[in-house]
DNA sequence: GTTAGGATACCGTCCAGCCGGTGCAGCCCG
DNA sequence: CGGGCTGCACCGGCTGGACGGTATCCTAAC
């Protein structure tokens, strides 16, 4: 079961939040709309007026893993020189690998789109393009960026499945390296 | 829909192949006993005769994509020099990367399992930790090694997804740094 | 300044259909 | 003859979704 956490705000906030939380912890396939309903505390009818159908659940749920992207990725540049050419990549890194809670909800919303209807990853697919062309045009050494930007993909996905197999000490060690390669990549 | 290959071989590993089939195509959501069983030419009544829950069809799923992974890496070695000290990672590299539909097929096997019972994990995870145990001996950079692992899973994952950004030559390219990579956490 | 009326945000119930699973009579090939 | 299926009927539970109701707030006319 999961819980039903009180959190404020408004409430298609806690129902993504809650579909996230459900998803990380039962499984893409448990993600019900009863049970999404029932850990956001809100009532099935309730969830249905804020997302009218499933598809557009999962729709928003895809819109949010970009969101949570951008953001992270956005507010980790504050602790990066605006000198430093391979700024752009060492806030993915640190942004996403940073904030250990967020970094899972966006895995579990990436899956939750993944398994439900893979059309819906369009939006992600978009991003994902957008991101790789300013990186191709920025960078000395692309397929170096592009491998960082795969390993964070990597661990992002294997630690919301919960397979990762690194100890605290050797994940700092992997993203110190990668901050290291991201730097080799804009020599 | 998905078709039914009329592939001839064990009717287990037809279905089985089928499973991935659907799931890759239209996600693991609608990985239901009757739509593998049509994919797979089989009855339902066949695939239950084989499987007799569906928990025992993902848990089979599951070590499938153990098993095609450490054969991809195996059949892999056979082009990489025995000398050569990096030549498990290497190995990994070409050996998922290399054979694409297979690498599809295995991505379809993880979400399939990931999204349905996330203790049916298990499995996959105790593998990868044995095989990052062995890098971490082996290998000189233990992060930079861990890294090119992570990037082969960030994009086989992304591949199966088909949310992967990259044209051929890029992926080319990638996968020969991801070579080089492999070199340098061996120096 | 109060009250009518509409929009917003939600609740609770009901239902048709799908899903996993059972059971079994048969058939086909070695 | 018997193991490995097929084909089919059936079931109970769960799921997505429809629907009618309701409490709260905003607006604006009187």
């Amino acid at each position: 079961m999961v819980e039903a956490h009180a959190v404020p705000g408004p409430a298609r906030d806690r129902i993504l939040e809650a579909a996230e939380r459900v998803v990380a912890e039962v499984g893409a396939a448990r993600l019900t709309l009863d049970v999404v309903s029932q850990a956001a505390g809100v009532s099935k009818g309730g969830l249905l007026y804020h997302f009218p159908s499933k598809e557009s659940l999962l729709g928003a749920l895809a819109q949010r893993y970009v969101q949570s992207m951008e953001q992270c990725i956005e507010s980790a540049k504050g602790g990066i020189s605006e000198q430093d050419r391979s700024r752009d990549l060492k806030a993915c890194i640190v942004g996403i690998l940073g904030s250990d809670p967020r970094s899972k909800a966006m895995g579990a919303a990436l899956l939750a789109t993944a398994a439900n209807d893979l059309t819906l990853l369009e939006v992600i697919r978009e991003r994902i393009a957008e991101y790789h062309k300013e990186l191709a045009a920025s960078s000395a050494d692309f397929a170096r960026a592009a491998i960082v930007t795969l390993a964070v993909d990597g661990l992002m996905m294997r630690e919301s499945l919960r397979i990762s197999p690194f100890t605290d000490a050797q994940r700092q060690q992997v993203v110190r390296e990668l901050l290291k390669i991201a730097d080799e990549s804009y020599r």
